[in-house]
DNA sequence: TCTGGGGTCCTAGGACCC
DNA sequence: TCTGGGGTCCTAGGACCC
């Protein structure tokens, strides 16, 4: 195997599948194969299109009808998230014969480290990457762009150069002309805010920001993930192929646009509780208690009000906290506003060895409380629902019979 | 491009303590 | 009692990614 790997000069594969969910679909009903297709009918704005209705100028984010309007041939289906995992558990499978190291970044891209494998596999980089590209083409027949480089950045433009089907690599030796190539926006890391900074400083494309001393950046104040970035176009690495066992999610977030715009706050509020508890069923489902939440409104102009909840303890079951989540909700919550949206995000994670022993309730509560929730939970229902649904009969006036008249707030 | 949903990580500034 | 400097923790909010 491989012992000094630190040694090695390090050599990382970037795998992305092209247009991953369109051509998943076209893999598994051959009849669609060639054709133009969109996925993502089911939200009314595309959200995969296979390349064949890119070339009629369907892009992402266009609604359905516009699709139609720019491509009458286009073929639009559901998203069919249980096909994509089983095609992605697949992909993985295949790159695992060419390291041992895989991380699965997304669900159709991922990073091999291929330092020491050349040997054992008697191979080049390039044929590693033309045998990958070959196996999962053979085998799922959907195309994939293979990237090889010496950190996972470059790795990443180096993928990206000659999509669908694409194979390149960035090595000393060609590095600099590609680096001129590469748009600062095109990085992976330099999002908008950060392009348009460095713009600001003169800097447009790759090699004029690698091109500067680290005084420069610091001079500047560029944030810790750009000097990162700076560090990693020159071949050193910064960040590490971490491979998921596929285990923990630190986090849990549920929210929901809806329209038109509100500020009733009994509206708000129950919005908020359901999206708490949707967040909960998801974390019981994985054994998981949180201690820390998140709670969010957007208003119309999409600014953000949040605040956090930190818990005494780890909790299961959102409506022992109830009192919490509404001090918060009071906090972010101002009349003078619309909202456009809200949501939550459960954080701090624990396993549930044994059902959780209280100090702000009883073990009895919290079994009667199991029961109620697996109740709702068995019947496609829970309290944020109903909370839900209730303001909404209240704010169309039609609040005669609450369907839950506790008081919860 | 007037903007959906689910994530991760970083940072600035305040609170608090020594 | 007043003051400065520094460390750490917490929170709100950004930025970015797919």
């Amino acid at each position: 195997m491989f012992t000094s790997r630190a040694s090695q000069p390090r050599s990382i594969l970037h795998i992305d599948a092209d247009a991953f969910f369109a051509s998943v679909v076209q893999a598994n009903d051959p009849k669609l194969m060639g054709k133009p297709l969109v996925v993502g009918r089911e939200r009314g704005i595309a959200v995969a299109i296979s390349y064949e209705a890119r070339a009629f100028g369907v892009h992402r984010g266009m609604l359905m009808h516009e699709v139609k309007r720019a491509c009458p041939s286009c073929v639009c289906v559901d998203s069919d998230f249980e096909l994509f995992g089983h095609y992605s558990s697949r992909m993985f499978e295949i790159a695992h014969r060419y390291s041992p190291t895989v991380e699965e970044y997304s669900i159709d891209e991922g990073f091999l480290d291929l330092a020491g494998m050349r040997r054992p596999l008697r191979m080049s980089y390039e044929q590693i990457a033309r045998h990958l590209q070959a196996a999962v083409k053979s085998e799922l027949n959907i195309g994939v762009s293979v990237g090889v480089s010496l950190t996972k950045s470059l790795a990443k433009i180096a993928s990206s150069r000659n999509k669908p089907a694409g194979i390149s690599l960035i090595s000393p030796q060609n590095i600099e002309p590609i680096l001129q190539e590469t748009d600062i926006h095109d990085v992976w890391g330099i999002g908008r805010q950060t392009a348009a900074y460095l713009r600001q400083l003169g800097i447009s494309n790759a090699h004029e920001l690698v091109s500067q001393p680290e005084q420069f950046l610091l001079r500047n104040r560029l944030s810790k993930p750009t000097i990162q970035i700076w560090h990693e176009l020159q071949g050193r690495q910064m960040f590490d192929i971490t491979p998921n066992s596929k285990q923990a999610c630190k986090s849990i977030s549920r929210t929901q646009t809806f329209t038109p715009a509100s500020n009733n706050k009994d509206f708000l509020f129950c919005r908020l509780l359901y999206h708490i508890e949707d967040a909960f069923t998801r974390a019981r489902a994985f054994g998981y208690s949180a201690s820390k939440l998140y709670i969010f409104i957007k208003t119309s102009k999409f600014q953000y009000r949040s605040t956090e909840i930190n818990l005494p303890q780890q909790t299961s079951y959102p409506l022992l906290i109830r009192q919490q989540m509404h001090a918060a909700f009071e906090r972010i919550y101002s009349s003078k506003h619309l909202y456009r949206s809200a949501g939550a995000t459960i954080t701090n994670f624990q396993k549930n060895t044994h059902t959780q022993n209280s100090l702000f309730t009883d073990a009895h509560k919290i079994e009667k409380l199991k029961k109620i929730y697996s109740l709702f939970e068995g019947r496609n229902l829970d309290f944020g629902t109903l909370l839900w649904d209730q303001a909404r009969a209240k704010s169309r006036g039609g609040g005669k019979r609450p369907l839950i008249k506790a008081r919860f707030f």
